[in-house]
DNA sequence: AATTGTAATTGGAATTATTCTTGATATTGG
DNA sequence: CCAATATCAAGAATAATTCCAATTACAATT
């Protein structure tokens, strides 16, 4: 059994419906299991965890999912090159940072009060719906 | 034949090799193709056009050409999405604006004096090799 | 100019991530 | 409860890209 020590991730409550999206059983635990698992699993990743409580569960289901909370703005997909999407549960706006030695994905946010126009020399008349920022590299060694 | 007009693109001259890279027939059209079609065309748009002068290259050969291209830093890879990657010729660090009516990309650069570490926080000894900024969006209609 | 070794190219098969299709199940509104 | 609708599972299909084995081109050397 599972013993639910404090500061362990304990089951956590998601409502019946998010965001004008159904939560099915599905669903739910896709979403729940981005909200625990924050390094940015992939849909097979998703897919092999779902499949605790879920044994029947199938990766279309898993797709679809991915897809319908993404649709609805619940969670984001991030793409490294043509790499397998990643999905994150945080909806904050900030970029990713790719440790190209051990591969781990590191949220970057923005310093508060820049906006891109800062920055950018955006084309005159363009209004941003969606900004993506990856960055590749690696740790100095000590 | 072809009549030199000026302003018309003229054939660009391709030295015998760049950055290390021997430039064979293949690479020199399709490195040619990318410097006269700025657009960002796809692999299979780089096809299509390298059969003209070349009417018996491969589709694997383009890829192979557009491979040892990026990796000697002589051409830049684009991705958006997870849509089929594109390619320029355009070195210098810039962004990219993806209309999302058109489909049309615009290169976007950064403003002069701005460095990355102005506007994100960057995890703690992070050195960053590659960067990609990609925005999508419309224009505002006048 | 022939020889030889290396690198590049071709064409097709293979791979990978993802999407689509279809029939079965579940869920909700009346 | 029943019909309408939405969701799910399983596997087939697709699209972009990579891999592979067999030529072919090239460069250096004789």
């Amino acid at each position: 059994m599972v013993s639910k020590t404090p500061d362990q991730p304990v089951e956590i409550e998601i409502p019946e419906e998010i965001s004008g999206l159904r939560m099915t059983r599905q669903r739910r635990e896709v979403y729940r299991t981005l909200m625990q698992q924050r390094n940015h699993p992939t849909a097979i990743d998703v897919f092999m965890r779902v499949k605790g409580p879920l044994p029947n569960i199938s990766l279309a289901t898993v797709y679809n999912c991915l897809e319908a909370l993404v649709q609805h703005g619940i969670i984001r997909q991030v793409n490294f090159e043509r790499e397998s999407s990643r999905y994150c549960s945080n909806l904050s706006e900030h970029g990713h940072f790719h440790d190209d030695v051990t591969g781990v994905i590191h949220d970057v946010d923005f310093k508060p009060g820049v906006s891109l126009a800062d920055v950018l020399n955006l084309p005159p008349g363009a209004v941003i719906d969606d900004v993506e920022i990856t960055l590749r590299g690696k740790f100095a060694t000590a």
